[in-house]
RNA sequence: GCCGGAGUGGCGGAAUUGGCAGACGCGCUGGAUUCAAAAUCCAGUGGGCUGAGAAGCUCGUGUCGGUUCGACCCCGACCUUCGGCACCA
């Protein structure tokens, strides 16, 4: 143990770089222990290495660090790793702009991070770090993108894919925020492109099924964008047979009830099916429609603002109920990326269908009513569930009944069946940028798209390519890379170019902290069967689509490929909050941004932990205010003080502290304490209430300050002091553990065990009562706990205010709580 | 439009099971200390009314209504705001 300084100002910075180096030299930063204690897997989101830490990320990794610091004091094995998900498209903008090659400025970007990080006092593993952009972390992204493709989960395939323009890359759905770049906020435009995807639609259900494993540690919000995202919708497909063809247009709908209303059909303009079928006399109109779709964007065409287009095919289907043959039309706002591209128009039961049919006079059908009578003509369409009218031997049945009756003939006739629409869409996963992981696949004019063996990865990037960006990969210009020899019968060959979504590689990486440094293997399956799953994982909600989905989609794959035991991830998820600046968001953009550096620069990183963790409840937006962090830092220097002030008392003392010996003031005090203990604890272990955890703290602090000048009992201002600072010290590491050398130990804080609390000790001997007339609080009084409702009645009925207050009414009934109130009811 | 969250002093926020609304902090006011200031320590601090004072009354958790002995908390309707989905068939 270092020498403690014996400082008598509290001088942050002094002290932190102090037990920075030593906790570095003495590998204290770790909160691993032995395997036979349970282990707890504490994981936040890593982050992109942008520079130095923002707010955001202290933030996150304070509270991360609270709890792993808490559970690893209260015998657990913790791991709690570090790492950077190092590819993406900052870097080689950058590069672009000032020529400095991605790799270098990424490394000197997670050198910042990394000091930063032990700057400011976080307990992660830093020796078992992983870097995705590297070599060996990438070698396994490949060799897990190889698996998912014979797996089958991997296919290249030509299809409308989200083009940013700004970006120069394909975006994945998940990217496509309101018809904007998740990233740059540039419109994205739809092109057709062929690229690789990860076949997450294949999982949509067990995406929504596994929920049930992991509702009780994720907050329902998380789950529920996620649901909405899958958008699983049920209902039917029905098969429309085409008039005078033998071709069968297939339809979803989620209303088969409406069926004997519709009376016309659509496809979507883009359907194959179109220039086949369209008849002669109609071929210059149609073409002439959907020339003027295409200009329309997808966003538009999603909107309810655009007006529906469309013109009639000159061709036919058969209603398969009744027979009656339908129009089938094209028409804008029926997309080919939902259900199949295809419609049955219901215009007296869909706003769409009816606003469209209005414009071009197509014929309306009654054949859901409220109230089984007949509105025709509908002056708008009725959405709603009702009885069944106009529909043939079916009419006159509820129609949530009718979906299913409907449903079963036509499952029985072979012309339809129950069918599941799910909204979410594979995951694109090509880029066409640099400073991402080669995807490992090899084109062969013979063998056609070929794998890369396993025992030839990594596919490494090449060093020197030239960045700037045409649409296609900057890789597809390198040479070098490009050219090889198939591996099955070694001809001339091309490497894939394209890299992958860096998401790919943030979807594995909680595996890959297992067993960081495994040469062999992706993660070792004994290291991933005692770790796994992560029990509590903390980052921002906006991932919830995305990292969060595909992480769970991942986890998934790997399951059936029996290289995993668990199909869940993540057990807890906890959403921490963003902070904000001026009721705006922190941007650089924005220029309002306050850095983690300035604040720790000035008043130690204890004070900005404390301060960022007591601003508001964990999960909630809080507002950055400078005066907050005054206070922080007023407070850390008042346990500075209360703690110097009483040093050469706490050194000498021996023995503990038996109540018997205490005279009331210190009773109280020492209650305080252990009340103190039960609440911190549980306010940071099972509610994440950082903000009530530091304010109960404070408390203790203003009554030791109160009540300390009369406290004779050495032991028991030795025993609050130590407490008082292991309570802090997961919150304010640094200051914490000078006190405590300060105070004479020898052995780390951050290695005592997390104190207890008792019972008997925290329990209050009395309580105060109210005494309410008529639900009004009229009086108080002191009573001893456990007292018998009787002795509370007749206190409260004894009370002069309470008698004032009931003086000439009735007493109709009095309520008692015990241990809390009594309501007398008098008129 | 559908789904979900939030709305409490001058400000950030507490109130854990329907039982003292406003813990803790910021800010502000007063006092102590100081030649003075900073820092620190102590006290006060939701609004209105009554009272010389001690004290007391009353209103008060987005709005309106309801349930209850009792509602920030539960129910209904609405307003504001944030987020997810959205011509999704």
């Amino acid at each position: 143990m270092e020498e403690a300084t014996k400082e008598k100002v509290y001088n942050p910075q002094k002290i932190e770089k102090k037990w920075t180096d030593k906790w570095n030299r003495e590998g204290i930063f770790s909160l691993k222990s032995t395997k036979n204690k349970p282990k707890y897997y504490v994981l936040e989101m890593f982050p992109y290495p942008s520079g130095e830490p923002h707010m955001g990320h202290a933030r996150n990794y304070s509270i991360g660090d609270v709890i792993a610091r808490v559970l690893s004091r209260k015998g657990y094995n913790i791991l709690h790793p570090i790492g950077f998900d190092a590819f993406g498209l900052p870097a080689e903008n950058a590069a672009i702009k000032s020529g400095k090659h991605p790799k270098e400025s990424t490394m000197e970007n997670i050198e910042k991070m990394r000091v930063a990080l032990k700057r400011m006092g976080m307990s992660y593993d830093f020796g078992d770090e992983i870097i995705t952009s590297e070599p060996d972390y990438y070698r396994w992204t490949q060799w897990l993108f190889l698996l998912l493709y014979k797996m089958g989960l991997a296919e290249k395939r030509e299809a409308p894919v989200n083009w940013c323009g700004s970006c120069q890359t394909v975006l994945a759905n998940e990217q496509v925020v309101r018809g904007k770049c998740e990233r740059c906020d540039s419109p994205v435009t739809t092109k057709v492109l062929s690229q690789w995807f990860f076949k997450i639609t294949k999982y949509a259900q067990r995406l929504l099924d596994d929920m049930d494993i992991i509702k009780e540690g994720w907050p329902e919000r998380a789950l529920t964008i996620q649901k909405n995202w899958i958008g699983r919708s049920e209902g039917a497909r029905i098969n429309f047979k085409l008039d005078g063809d033998d071709i069968n247009i297939p339809v979803f709908t989620t209303r088969p009830d409406t069926l004997y209303g519709a009376t016309f059909f659509i496809l979507a303009p883009e359907h194959e099916l179109v220039d086949k079928i369209v008849g002669e006399k109609y071929k210059k109109e149609v073409s002439k429609v959907k020339k003027i779709i295409s200009t329309q964007s997808d966003m538009d065409r999603g909107s309810e603002d655009t007006e529906k287009i469309g013109c009639f095919t000159g061709r036919h289907v058969i209603n398969p109920l009744n027979g009656e043959k339908i129009p089938v039309w094209v028409a804008n706002y029926v997309l080919t990326g939902y259900g199949t591209g295809a419609i049955m128009a219901v215009p007296a039961h869909d706003t769409r269908d009816f606003e469209f049919a209005k414009k071009y006079k197509i014929p309306i059908a009654e054949v859901i009513s409220p109230d089984g009578k007949n509105h025709e003509p509908l002056e708008e369409s009725y959405t709603g569930e009702g009885i069944m009218i106009n529909s043939g031997e079916f009419s006159g049945k509820e129609s949530i009944e009718g979906k299913k009756k409907i449903t079963e003939y036509l499952e029985e006739k072979g012309i339809g069946r129950f069918e599941v629409n799910y909204r979410i869409k594979d995951w694109l996963i090509s880029r066409q940028r640099y400073w991402g992981a080669p995807i490992p696949i090899i084109y062969c004019d013979k063998c056609g798209a070929v794998p890369v063996p396993e025992e030839d990865l990594p596919v490494k990037l090449p060093h020197d390519v030239d960045f700037k960006p045409t649409g296609l990969s900057p890789l597809a210009y390198c040479d070098e890379f490009v050219n090889t020899s198939c591996p099955n019968c070694g001809r001339k060959a091309k490497r894939e170019t394209d890299t992958m979504d860096t998401f790919v590689c943030s979807s594995w990486y909680f595996l890959r902290y297992c067993s960081p440094h495994d040469d062999n293997k992706a993660f070792d399956r004994k290291e991933t069967d005692y770790w796994m799953p992560v029990d509590q994982y903390i980052g921002g909600i906006e991932h919830a689509t995305m990292h969060l989905i595909y992480s769970r989609f991942f986890t998934k794959a790997l399951y059936d490929a029996n290289l995993v035991d668990f199909k869940e991830p993540f057990i807890k998820y906890f959403p921490h909050g963003v902070v904000n600046l001026g009721g705006k968001r922190m941007s650089k953009s924005r220029g309002n941004l306050v850095s983690p550096s300035e604040i720790y620069n000035t008043y130690g990183s204890d004070t900005l932990r404390l301060y960022i963790l007591f601003m508001g409840p964990a999960d909630a937006a809080v507002d950055w205010s400078d005066e907050g962090v005054e206070g922080a830092s007023r407070f850390l220097n008042r346990v500075w003080r209360l703690v110097l002030s009483n040093i050469e008392l706490i050194e000498p003392a021996k023995g503990k502290v038996r109540e018997i010996d205490l005279k009331d003031i210190e009773k109280e005090t020492f209650r305080k304490l252990h009340q103190t203990i039960e609440k911190v604890t549980e306010d940071m272990l099972e509610r994440f209430n950082f903000n009530t955890a530091i304010s109960a703290i404070m408390e203790l602090v203003n009554l030791m300050y109160k009540n300390i000048g009369e406290i004779e009992n050495k032991p028991l201002i030795k025993e609050l002091t130590e407490k008082l600072l292991i309570l802090l010290s997961p919150i304010a590491p640094f200051i914490t553990e000078e006190l405590w050398s300060m105070m004479g130990k020898t052995v780390s804080i951050h290695r005592i065990e997390w104190p207890e609390y008792d019972k008997d000790i925290a329990k209050e001997e009395t309580i105060t009562i109210v005494f309410q007339v008529n639900g009004k609080l009229r009086d108080k009084k002191e009573m001893p706990i456990g007292s018998s409702d009787e002795e509370l009645k007749k206190q409260a009925l004894s009370s002069e205010r309470i008698q004032k207050f009931i003086e000439g009414k009735k007493i109709i009934k009095s309520i008692v709580v015990p241990n809390k109130l009594v309501n007398i009811v008098a008129k």
